[in-house]
DNA sequence: ACCGTTCGCTATATTTATTGTAGTATACAG
DNA sequence: CTGTATACTACAATAAATATAGCGAACGGT
């Protein structure tokens, strides 16, 4: 009885702090890591090329991945009031950063998974 | 009509080609990242063990997940025939090579997610 | 004023993935 | 033959992703 008391104590002080946990929370969701990887280097893309270049995404799950990629801080979204109004998508500098992760897994996928895409 | 043919012909032909989307397929499922991050360092861990590191994972979702894993050439399961006899999974030379993404993560998650871990 | 087009979504129903909880199977030790 | 330890599997329930369709705003043309 007092056992399970102490067991239940133990488990809430020594949470399993694992490193990867709070990122892969994010870019462990499906369609992140490509939504990235097309607006790195300062790209702006539209709702409907992101859509064409995910290739099979839809719509619903899109919108909802890029409001949490807002929230989040790694993507900023702009209206645009030109003929037709859009809007554009891009990266912030916390996004930007994510650089570094997208080449090492292409260099991983290179090496591991050959040249082949889809 | 003609043109409904030519557009699907060409959506085939020009396929997205995002050099992202392979890796992507098996890390962007849920608890890989953590997974492999686990099994980091030449490590051997028991299932048992990764349930309670990965803190609240469905064993079936585990189950599930090493299996992927082990198809996929990253992880490798051992059947230990000692007392009690168990299991243990620990990296591929593939999976090895996961290392320099997952450090890059970390980074990442420490510049910009803070130190926080949950 | 009305129609059509483009763009960025949202709505609804269906399928797939993940979870909570419990239980099974195997190998022993006593 | 019972109990313990490990590694799962089973089943029902919830959450996430999908297919498909459609809405609403901002024009431009007529």
């Amino acid at each position: 009885m007092e056992l399970a008391v102490d067991l239940r104590e133990a488990s809430l002080a020594n949470l399993p702090l694992c490193p990867v946990a709070p990122a892969a929370r994010i870019i462990g969701q499906k369609w992140t890591l490509q939504i990235v990887y097309y607006l790195l280097d300062g790209k702006s893309v539209r709702f409907c090329e992101l859509q064409d270049e995910l290739g099979g995404v839809n719509p619903s799950t899109l919108s909802s991945r890029l409001k949490m990629l807002e929230e989040e801080g790694i993507v900023r979204r702009r209206q645009i009031s030109a003929i037709p109004p859009h809007v554009e998508y891009s990266l912030t500098e916390m996004g930007c950063h994510l650089k570094p992760v997208i080449l090492e897994v292409i260099r991983w996928s290179n090496v591991w998974l050959g040249d082949r895409c889809e």
